[in-house]
DNA sequence: AAACTCACG
DNA sequence: ACGTACGTGAGTTTC
């Protein structure tokens, strides 16, 4: 058998945790995010690599860098690490060790130098060996048995990218020990290793590929290419070496390698296990509890959940559920098929299963009579993806009782990308289940477990039986969780009771006319076959349009139109690059013109009659757990980007109309980001600003420009407009400069012309930067959380993403929160309901059908029309007290075009 | 699956 | 110096 040593850069993966994980705390403050970090990439590399032996390198001081590395003269400091990651490190050994993996340090040398001297040794002695680090210098070390493991995290997702010599050659074109030289040119301004001026990373590539070393193109300096290479390294060649002796890992230090020391034994001990318990390690504690000695409580925590086809079982477990406090509830079925699941405690779990003797309906009756009488009783239920399940419940009105754990994960956290069953258990119990994927893959839930295949079938009843268990289990501790939050009343008042609101959006849909449909697709197609000729004839010869590379083929090279250069990949065809050109370029114009068209035929005309159901409705879905500031989100199809900014575009909406007897009233707030700025600034010239403008955006320039509202010209309301879209995107003067096509010193002088009029604005937004900053986070007027973990991030554009985001989530996300209040309200007042379900009045013919973030459509019948308008419009400006009155606009017409 | 482009607020 | 406006979803091409 092969040995494998595995030796661990510490604080170079200690630091790329830090830096890579959203703030995390133990229970008594204390800043654990790298620890854990270190410890799922450590955990992931012993899996993965399989190692028989193991070691971690610390450096030991870095003050005792500074004296032992004779420092010269160059004032390279390296920045401190900040103290949330310094404080980690003590308990980052203290685990290691409790988990009998060596620590090791060495006086005057840094980690690196350890790592190197034990791979050294190791590989003589027969050792395969990979080397852990965040740190690209150790490629140099990169040999036939010695592998050098990176890893890398994008998106949330840690990836780990291997190098032996010849990937390292595959990537910087130069074998490791060139590498050295390599670096020692260009220089490293983190690694205090001065370089040569004047060599970037380019050149020095270019210099080392070519001559190997840094002795070597010394002594043919006289060759070298780029003049001003050439006189550099002559000049600094004393530099270049000193670079190197600084760039090179020492792999001679002393310290040796022990085979026996370095034994990979079990890692799970008790001792680690209680301090991974201390620290909070939720996800990691089920594998140190499983390997330790202690024991789990069972395999899983639903293996001992009972499955039943009986209709008289399920009596008898209905009417005991009723006399418990909570119940943990899931319910799914299709045209042939049900199941219901039902967890009155940890072991009381019980999955029903339609069939010959509990008929589909049957068991859907008597689920709906379990809720009703649950909430007569007062007995609170939880479950998972409501929304979903009310379309097999249709008695199911409203409740205020149903808890959808989902929806409050999403509170909880909105960047989860989801909040299933698995996703619950793990971060709020601690549990590792199998996944859905695992158990059925993509086969429909209903479809696996009505399924020949007996095995397939246990497997997919699993299911089930994990959400109505999660959901039971899970379900106080989260609800604890937003109260210490103070998100519970954001939930109870507002999210929940918008699951129903958008059930019955969905299921109203929107009526659609087919033929008009297909008409303007016709339309479509036709100008678009003319243009594709033109385009042709054009460019003198036929290629593929939509392709960008081609398209770039044929305008930047074949016809060599200048236009500026783009992205990696080659010229940017993108149309803000293609609009500089049009005026000049014919076939620019018509390409431009052909993808319009192409996209209104492809996405809307060809794209939408797929989803128009029998009753010539589109029920699309309004996702409630998607997007990072609270609004809604819209799938299959996307209702919210629906065209209006062109005439050609707008067109479409002619298609969407209402059913006989019905109009549509079509309410949309009038600028509720900016209204919602000054509220929240509290800037008080800007409040009275909006309070009785007309035009907001007019005042704006008006104030900030100093003249009288009626001379302010087309020109500065444009500008005006700008800076207001700028100020709530997170005002940059680059970004500014971009809307309005002007220098960026211009755009600056605008913001600081606009801050200067409104000081109150930019005290808000400096301050929602200095909270996130702080707290790792920003909360909407109504308490909505979004966690900004890029602010911690060591990478410039991160973090500058992150303090935009900073300004514009708390005005985005209270505008969303804003409008589901104001849906809820409007919702209620149709349906004649309370928030329990209770009857309070009159029920209206009249429902929302679509909802695009500040504007609700209703097909509102013909009698109804001039309540229904009054009603929507309380209820939306009705729907928060704000420092600036809100206000909404109001139209009818006879299809959607007309309320534009 | 990722990159690009573009539709909306 | 870094390379950007904030938030989404979908179709097409290309790997």
């Amino acid at each position: 058998m092969t040995k494998k040593l595995l030796l661990v850069d510490g604080h170079s993966i200690l630091s790329r945790a830090f830096y890579g994980i959203p703030m995390l705390t133990a229970s008594n403050g204390m800043p654990t995010n790298a620890v854990y970090g270190f410890m799922n990439i450590l955990l992931k590399a012993i899996e993965d690599e399989a190692c028989t032996n193991i070691s971690v390198a610390f450096d030991l001081s870095r003050d005792k860098l500074f004296r032992t590395k004779l420092y010269p003269e160059y004032k390279g400091q390296r920045k401190p690490m900040p103290k949330e990651l310094l404080e980690q490190v003590p308990v980052m050994k203290e685990l290691l060790l409790a988990m009998a993996v060596p620590v090791l340090e060495l006086e005057g040398y840094e980690a690196d130098d350890i790592l190197g001297t034990l791979a050294k040794q190791a590989q003589g002695l027969g050792y395969e060996v990979t080397i852990l680090s965040g740190d690209r210098d150790l490629l140099q070390l990169a040999d036939k048995s010695i592998k050098i493991s990176i890893p890398k995290t994008s998106k949330g997702h840690t990836e780990v990218f291997s190098y032996y010599p010849e990937d390292v050659k595959k990537e910087y074109g130069v074998t490791p020990l060139e590498f050295i030289d390599l670096k020692a040119l260009m220089g490293d301004a983190s690694d205090n290793i001065p370089g040569v001026p004047g060599i970037g990373e380019k050149t020095a590539q270019a210099i080392i590929m070519s001559y190997g070393s840094i002795e070597n193109a010394f002594e043919h300096v006289d060759e070298i290419t780029p003049n001003r290479a050439r006189t550099s390294l002559g000049e600094h060649y004393d530099m270049a070496v000193l670079s190197k002796k600084l760039a090179t890992i020492v792999t001679d230090s002393p310290i040796s390698f022990s085979e026996e020391a370095s034994l990979l034994g079990n890692i799970y001990t008790d001792s680690a296990t209680d301090m991974i318990r201390e620290l909070g390690f939720k996800s990691l504690l089920p594998r140190f509890i499983e390997h330790s000695g202690e024991r789990k409580d069972e395999e899983s925590y639903i293996d001992g959940a009972k499955i039943s086809f009986d209709p008289y079982m399920l009596e008898v477990i209905l009417k005991d559920a009723l006399c418990e406090k909570a119940l943990g509830l899931w319910i799914c079925s299709d045209g042939d098929h049900a199941l219901l699941s039902l967890g009155l405690s940890k072991d009381r779990l019980y999955c029903f299963v339609s069939g010959e003797e509990l008929p589909k309906s049957m068991l859907i009756e008597r689920t709906e009579a379990l809720i009703h009488g649950c909430m007569a009783a007062g007995i609170r239920i939880y479950t998972l993806d409501l929304k979903e399940q009310l379309k097999a419940l249709p008695s199911i009105k409203r409740s205020s009782l149903i808890y959808d754990l989902s929806v409050a994960a999403y509170v909880l956290d909105p960047l989860k990308e989801s909040y299933g069953y698995d996703d619950i258990s793990k971060a709020y119990m601690g549990m590792n289940s199998e996944t859905e994927l695992e158990l059925i893959g993509k086969k429909p839930l209903l479809q696996a477990a009505f399924s020949e295949d007996e095995d397939e079938r246990s497997r997919a009843l699993r299911i089930p039986i994990y959400k109505a268990a999660s959901a039971l289990l899970s379900g106080p501790a989260m609800l604890k969780e937003l109260k210490t939050r103070g998100a519970l009343k954001l939930y109870e008042d507002i999210e929940l009771p918008l699951i129903y609101s958008l059930n019955d959006m969905e299921n109203a849909g929107i009526l659609v006319d087919k033929q008009e449909l297909s008409d303007y697709a016709e339309l479509l197609k036709a100008q678009m076959d003319g243009l594709e000729a033109e385009i042709y004839e054009l460019a003198g010869e036929m290629f593929n349009i939509n392709s960008p590379s081609q398209l770039a083929q044929i305008l930047f090279v074949k016809l060599g139109i200048k236009g500026g250069k783009k992205t990696k990949t080659g010229y940017s065809t993108a149309a803000d690059v293609l609009n500089k050109l049009a005026p000049d370029h014919e076939i620019v114009m018509k390409v431009l013109n052909y993808r319009k068209l192409m996209k209104l035929y492809s996405t809307y005309a060809a794209g939408l009659p797929q989803y128009i159901s029998e009753d010539g409705r589109i029920h699309g879905h309004f996702n409630q757990t998607v997007t990072a500031t609270g609004r809604i989100s819209s799938t299959d199809p996307n209702l919210q980007n629906i065209p209006v900014r062109t005439e050609e575009g707008k067109e479409l909406r002619k298609v969407f109309i209402p059913q006989e007897g019905c109009v549509f009233v079509d309410a949309d707030y009038s600028q509720v980001e900016l209204r919602i700025l000054a509220s929240l600034s509290g800037d008080d010239k800007l409040i009275a600003a909006y309070e009785h403008a007309e035009d907001i955006h007019s005042m704006t320039a008006s104030q900030v420009f100093h003249v009288p509202l009626s001379e302010v010209t087309p020109e500065m309301r444009r500008n005006a407009k700008a800076v207001n879209f700028g100020i709530v995107y997170g005002i940059s003067a680059f970004g500014l400069g971009e809307g309005l096509s002007i220098g960026r010193a211009e755009a600056q002088e605008y913001i600081d012309r606009y801050f200067a009029t409104y000081p109150g604005v930019k005290e808000y937004l400096d301050g929602s930067v200095d909270f996130a900053k702080e707290h790792g986070y920003v909360t909407t007027f109504f308490g909505r959380r979004r966690p900004i973990p890029e602010l911690s991030s060591s990478n410039f554009m991160q973090r500058s993403f992150g303090e935009r985001a900073a300004m514009n989530s708390p005005i985005q996300g209270t505008a969303a929160d804003i409008m589901k209040i104001a849906m809820n309200s409007v919702n209620m007042r149709l349906s004649g309901l309370d928030r329990s379900g209770n009857s309070i009045g009159k029920a209206y013919g009249s429902r929302i059908v679509l909802q695009v973030h500040d504007e609700l459509l209703i097909e509102a019948r013909k009698d109804e029309v001039d309540e229904v308008c009054q009603l929507v419009k309380e209820s939306m400006e009705g729907a928060a007290r704000l420092k600036v009155r809100l206000s909404c606009d109001i139209k009818v017409g006879d299809s959607w075009y007309e309320c534009h």
